[in-house]
DNA sequence: TTGGATGCGTAGACCGATTAACCCAATCTT
DNA sequence: AAGATTGGGTTAATCGGTCTACGCATCCAA
């Protein structure tokens, strides 16, 4: 095999004016359709663009013009596909306005987190949209926020002034509680998600409301939280099921603690969608292939990136428009894992 | 036109340098640990960084430096699970190195391909992965082999001298192949993948030598390419089914495509892992969870992408080692979709 | 005393663009 | 005809770092 082809110098703006017998100011502001430069010098310098390869070097140019076009999207875990089709969304948002998207993902880890945001930071991003770990504190955020434009996704902060783009948990998950409602359930749990966490805490929020508004007791006796895997959904129903005056169905805090219930249920003897009705939250696209399907909170997380990386935009347009908190519309989607009480 | 954005001034070196009344240089030197620079001096340097909240500037260093520590990684299309993990693999790899991942996502559209590719150099990334779309012509590779580090994955060109990482293509479905010989298969269709692609063909290389070793005659008519989605194995498997001699086992070019063709059978009357063996190739997340579950070649993107990133970090360390073509192990995961000829 | 070393910093030229300020004919005004 | 415009360019400062070459004490050996 042959070796590496040899790099040649790069061309540089100023090459390109010497060759178009200018000066480096006239090329650039040629490249720049700039009225000051004449039709024929343009031109030359155009043709010297052209035939020397020149590769315009926007890394030099940012450093006066102190702009990067370039966007940082901090995630977990890319492998999750939600996370894959945010970042999906917000890659093609950016990318049709020319900028670019510098890519992290923290892994679960503060400290990998931590270190990611200070990478960025340095390489002089324009913004930063940040789907923070739970747990990540307020203050470091807002530090992160006073030195350049910073958006929340996935997880917002009541207390702090950022933008933020988010689904609707607490309207998503009120929409599938109010239908187990319609299906004649009164015994509703509310299974999994991490404890205290802003997310689960929206959803539960939604769900005590439909609750209330039917005039059902709340019972904290059926509301577990879990790890956010099958696992834990499969232990934390079989919880429930235990409980004096088991429920007839379930909110699951996600798709992932929903499988882990129907699994659990099976254990128990039980079919979701004939003895007992689960929903889940999120859509994945697994949802519609188990078995039985599962009824699920459709959320679009390619449209979240895509708007978080539009707001992104504008607050670096803009610095100093005010603070914009987005929801984005989730819908119920009604497949066969829910059914009325059995009896 | 907006104006321009009024940001905060950041706090540069030179601002770092007077605070600990030394020189730029001595700063930049303190903050390298150069053993120039005495400790006390260094001590001081360090307290004004902390004092002003100083943040490295990695764009304007790299501007003098030449390198940008940055590496862009360029596909197809985030959604596909196999992709998000090549990423996720390569993205810890560079962070793990203090390099940062520049994403693109050229979504099977040439042009848009070559204007991210462009916006790529023009950000003057030390390397650039690619995992070209089907069609990409050679003479751009190698234009832009010539012009920065370049490394092929998922898809490599035999006639070009360029590094590239890919899975086991050939040997993977050799390994299925023999697998459905061994059940005692004898008719074995070859299902899916696009015509004509180089990964296709590399599989169906591995097919035929098989046969070839078995002495089982080939029989173009009953392989057949497909689009990479459901519907084309859907579709293909008829074809075959239609012909005067049929087979009792089918190799898919993907799991996709596996997934079509077992609701193919189905359609027919046939189910798989019954009355026909399946196998599929990617072993994605939804092979274990289909009904039957899927047979298939697991092939590990994640260390994929990690192998891409790390022999990229090779060549921008020593652009004139020779050119290297990794292939990634495979292996095969038996499931239920595969047993011995029926009767 | 003189000529190195040696230790610790600094001056200033870069890197490759952008852009404010200026320059010089040629043309227009009055 | 003198002054003002205008069109088309150029000069040189600038962005925020890096790094080579040099300066200046101090100390040591001969």
């Amino acid at each position: 095999m042959t070796r590496a082809p040899r790099r040649r110098k790069k061309v540089t703006l100023q090459d390109v004016a010497d060759a178009a017998s200018v000066s480096k100011a006239t090329a650039s502001l040629a490249l720049q359709n700039n009225p000051r430069i004449s039709q024929p010098t343009r031109q030359r310098v155009l043709e010297a663009v052209e035939s020397l390869g020149y590769v315009y070097n926007q890394r030099a140019a940012s450093l006066r013009t102190q702009r990067s076009y370039t966007v940082a999207f901090l995630i977990n875990h890319l492998a999750n596909p939600f996370n894959a089709e945010l970042i999906s969304g917000a890659e093609s948002q950016l990318a049709a306005e020319d900028f670019s998207l510098l890519l992290g993902t923290a892994s679960y880890d503060q400290e990998k987190q931590a270190r990611l945001v200070r990478t960025m930071l340095e390489r002089d991003v324009d913004g930063l949209i940040l789907s923070p770990i739970t747990g990540t504190e307020a203050e470091s955020l807002s530090k992160i926020a006073a030195y350049c434009p910073l958006l929340l996704t996935t997880q917002h902060y009541e207390a702090l002034s950022i933008d933020s783009v988010d689904m609707d948990n607490e309207n998503g998950t009120a929409r599938a509680v109010e239908y187990l409602v319609q299906l004649g359930h009164r015994r509703i749990a509310f299974i999994g998600g991490a404890a205290e966490t802003p997310s689960r805490q929206s959803r539960l929020r939604g769900y005590r409301k439909v609750l209330e508004r039917c005039g059902i007791p709340y019972d904290p006796a059926i509301c577990v939280a879990s790890e956010v895997t099958r696992g834990g959904g499969y232990n934390a129903v079989q919880r429930v099921l235990a409980s004096p005056d088991p429920p007839t169905a379930a909110f699951c805090y996600c798709d992932v603690n929903a499988f882990g219930v129907m699994l659990g249920l099976r254990a128990a003897g039980i079919e979701a969608g004939l003895d007992f009705a689960v929903v889940g939250f999120d859509n994945v696209a697994e949802a519609s292939l188990w078995q039985p399907s599962l009824t699920t909170i459709a959320t679009d997380p390619a449209a979240l990136g895509a708007q978080a990386a539009k707001l992104m935009l504008q607050r670096i347009a803009e610095p100093e428009m005010p603070i914009q908190r987005v929801i984005m519309p989730s819908r119920l989607i009604i497949r066969h894992s829910t059914a009325p009480p059995a009896g």
